[in-house]
DNA sequence: CTAGGGTTAG
């Protein structure tokens, strides 16, 4: 029994309250909405309940509840029967559902001789407070009462009610409630086909179109649509083009909504140019056309293309709306261009745009991508609703940051903003989620924070993220940046699937520790569970042969990757073979292999030749590399010091003196050595010289006695040169021995528990005489160092190094 | 029918 009272009609904004004892509170809910929609033309109302778990420990306690009328609600189109106005309801007639639990007080009789269009529009305005809350056990209640008043003969009423049972997930009762019409029609099939698709059921989706068929009843233009986007969510292009021989043959593909869905449909199978196509035969675009269509180029490596549809869309007058808007930023983030990205950003001013949340987002990521810290910045700080997904967007953005700086000073800064928006955001309440987990960890594993990394793994497992693919993969990655190559397998082996990504990520981090056997293994275990690889996976593949100078297999590699997976080699392939020939000191090779590529070679590549040239000792091939290099007019202080290196070695002093004026034409400053250690929660950084660290004079002594130590074993200091920007007269060489590593090291070494590995991140290349003290230091010590410069990672065990000595130092 | 934020590269 529902004892409530109901003395007056309601108005807009009325409040009504009442006191129950003995009921659920959806029951309680559904009852006035039943009211309200009866009492008025105002049905749309909100109930203000107690939680229900109050309710819950006190069930026998009277509970007061307000309902109150929206004030602004718009009104309803007119029902065929409210009461009129003034008119008093009365309940009179009490009923109890056999299939539902529950005392159910039927609201005003329901007239005998009232049609069926009366009855249908008795329950609209109910059906649509169930669709949108979508409320399961509202919707059985009603249902209840729509078998009970012989509505359910009604395709309007019914298609309405699988529909909103499609839309709570439950497609068992929405396919129960579809068998149970008597009579079907073409939005009664429709409805399900949608609520299949809507329930990653696409393949049912495409069973209904055929039973509808056999059925006799015509398919849509819709119904088509929906098919092609269950064959879109398939990726079933072959089932796709049977759809469109179908569209073709009722000639239905200029429809407007059947183009959208084969726009999309191409786009997802990556078929961009099908994708324009079917766009281009579409008679009146609508905004979602266009939106499509511009997604479909931006899904598919097309930003250029797309923003070009977007300036077409513009200058044709159609209005672009939030996804437009969205797609087009996240364009111009992929090409980043900051150009049209100001444009679009005053397009979403001037369409309205300026304060929705998702375009903002857009915006945000866009100015942090294209570097601008502060416009973003602006942007968060004004932002009072931001979302997960807003912070999300901060820390993937100054992930991003990490990865365009070329420096390692200015990356770790943007890393450390990462991190540190990542600890806000656990202080300010939020959940991160997924996307996260994976950012942060990616920004671990630049930085090479293993401790921080590791806190986040916990994290991982404690919300039950840790079995998503892309956090694992994240994981891996940073297990393995951060030189555990042993977590990082076990953490593979531990995942449930393996994607084409994760096989790649832990191939190439076996590559980066020089365990060429087993990233080979690896990826010949990923070909034998059908895994394609792609691109990058031979990137990793290629490295491993390099490290290893394996130079049948890398070709072999080589050349299986272009005829067996048609990929075709980019500059990272030609880098990797490049370096094979360099490390096992076969320079003419390198240099023939060069001549027959056919991309320009980058200036990593000529770097690493002259490098090669250098150690090996040919060094006219290396001044012939150096003036390719100069031909490419470098920017950075790094690659001028290898070019002074090769002149000098050379003693070619016109040529060294000519690269100091390009450097001082250039503006190249000299070259800021910086190194960074991490321990706890804290980043400690030196700089060569420096003196203002803690435990300097500590430190000090630590460094000397083992430099001592280190010279019993064989060690000889070798110096290097010195990069100056300035005339000779600055030239006070500073004393090799306090090199940023070797104090950041040292301070490690006196502050970490004796087992724990050293991780040094360092903003230049090493030279070549901190490499090889390191090597004693970590014989000395019996410790794992780990010492990620400017272009490497070298982990050093026990006197050897994981770049087996080939790389490239100052 | 469209959808903002995530993982692998020498």
């Amino acid at each position: 029994m529902l004892p409530f009272m109901v003395g007056a009609i309601l108005k807009r904004g009325d409040e009504l309250n009442f006191c129950c004892s003995c009921l659920s509170g959806e029951a309680l809910a559904l009852s006035f909405i039943f009211i309200a929609s009866r009492s008025h033309s105002l049905c749309p109302c909100s109930l203000v309940l107690p939680s229900v778990s109050s309710m819950a420990s006190f069930p026998l306690a009277a509970v007061t509840a307000t309902l109150k009328l929206h004030p602004q609600f718009p009104k309803c189109p007119p029902t065929s029967y409210p009461p009129a106005k003034g008119q008093s309801i009365s309940l009179q007639k009490s009923h109890r559902f056999t299939h539902l639990d529950l005392d159910f007080r039927e609201p005003l009789l329901l007239s005998k001789e009232g049609t069926e269009e009366v009855e249908q529009s008795f329950y609209v305005p109910l059906l649509q407070q169930c669709l949108e809350k979508c409320c399961y056990s509202d919707t059985q209640v009603v249902h209840g009462h729509v078998v009970k008043t012989g509505t359910h003969e009604d395709v309007f009423v019914m298609s309405f009610l699988v529909n909103i049972y499609a839309k709570c997930g439950n497609m068992d009762d929405a396919k129960r409630a579809f068998d149970n019409m008597p009579r079907k029609n073409v939005v009664a099939w429709t409805t399900l086909m949608v609520g299949y698709v809507q329930n990653s059921q696409p393949k049912y989706a495409i069973h209904v179109f055929q039973e509808m068929l056999h059925s006799g009843s015509y398919p849509s233009v819709y119904s088509l649509a929906i098919a092609l986007n269950a064959c879109t969510y398939l990726q079933c292009l072959k089932l796709g083009d049977q759809f469109h021989a179908y569209i073709i043959k009722y000639n239905v593909d200029f429809d407007t909504s059947v183009g959208n869905a084969l726009c999309s449909l191409y786009s997802k199978c990556g078929r961009l140019e099908l994708a324009l196509r079917a766009f281009r035969r579409i008679k009146e675009k609508n905004v979602i056309s266009w939106t499509s269509a511009i997604s479909a180029c931006g899904d598919n490596a097309g930003a250029v293309k797309g923003l070009g549809l977007f300036v077409e869309m513009v200058s044709e007058d159609t209005k672009p709306n939030e996804f437009t808007l969205t797609s087009v930023l996240s364009q111009c983030c992929e090409i980043v261009s900051l150009d049209f990205g100001t444009q679009v950003h005053v397009m979403c001013i001037k369409f309205g745009y300026k304060s929705n949340l998702r375009v903002r987002n857009s915006l945000l990521y866009l100015y942090l991508k294209c570097g601008c810290v502060g416009e973003a910045q602006m942007l968060f700080d004004g932002m009072d609703d931001a979302s997960l997904v807003t912070w999300n967007a901060m820390i993937a953005g100054h992930a991003q940051m990490m990865e365009l700086t070329k420096d390692n000073l200015s990356a770790c800064h943007s890393g450390s903003e990462a991190l540190n928006l990542f600890s806000m955001l656990s202080r300010s309440g939020m959940k991160p989620d997924l996307f996260t987990f994976s950012s942060v960890l990616s920004v671990c594993s630049r930085m090479v924070a293993l401790e921080q990394g590791e806190q986040v793994h916990a994290q991982t497992i404690k919300t039950g993220f840790f079995s998503d693919v892309v956090v694992g993969t994240s994981l891996i990655n940073m297990y393995n940046k951060c030189g555990s190559t042993e977590r990082a397998s076990k953490a593979f082996l531990e995942m449930s699937t393996r994607t084409m990504i994760l096989w790649t990520s832990m191939i190439t981090g076996f590559a980066l520790h020089g365990m060429s056997q087993q990233a080979l293994h690896l990826f010949e275990d990923m070909r034998l569970a059908g895994v394609r690889p792609n691109q990058i996976t031979f990137v990793g593949v290629l490295a491993a042969c390099s490290h290893a100078g394996m130079v049948n297999e890398a070709l072999n590699y080589f050349e299986i990757m272009q005829k067996k997976y048609k990929i075709k080699p980019v500059m990272d392939h030609y880098s990797c073979m490049v370096d094979m020939y360099v490390r096992l000191g076969q320079l003419e090779e390198a240099f023939n292999f060069i001549k027959k590529m056919n991309l320009e070679p980058s200036e990593f590549i000529w770097s690493n030749l002259i490098a090669g040239c250098i150690i090996h000792g040919y060094l006219e091939l290396g001044c012939n590399a150096a003036e390719k290099l100069l031909s490419l007019e470098p920017k950075d202080t790094e690659t001028y010091a290898l070019l002074l290196n090769i002149y000098l070695s050379a003693g070619r002093l016109e040529d060294v003196s000519r690269v100091r004026e390009m450097m001082k034409e250039e503006k190249v400053g000299k070259l800021k050595d910086w190194s960074w250690i991490s321990i706890k929660d804290k980043v400690y950084s030196f700089e060569t010289n420096d003196k203002a660290y803690p435990q300097n004079s500590l430190v000090c002594e630590s460094l000397e006695d083992l430099l001592a130590k280190a010279e019993k074993l064989g060690y000889r200091m070798v110096e290097s040169m010195e990069i100056s920007d300035e005339e000779e007269e600055e030239k006070t060489p500073s004393p090799i021995i306090y090199h940023s590593e070797k104090l950041a090291i040292t301070f490690g070494l006196e502050n970490l528990p004796c087992s724990s590995p050293i991780r040094v991140v360092k903003s230049t290349l090493m030279c070549r005489d901190c490499h090889d003290f390191i090597k004693y230091v970590s014989t000395l010590t019996g410790r794992e160092i780990i010492v990620k410069d400017s272009k490497r990672l070298h982990k050093f065990v026990e006197g050897q190094c994981s770049c087996g000595d080939f790389g490239s130092f100052l």
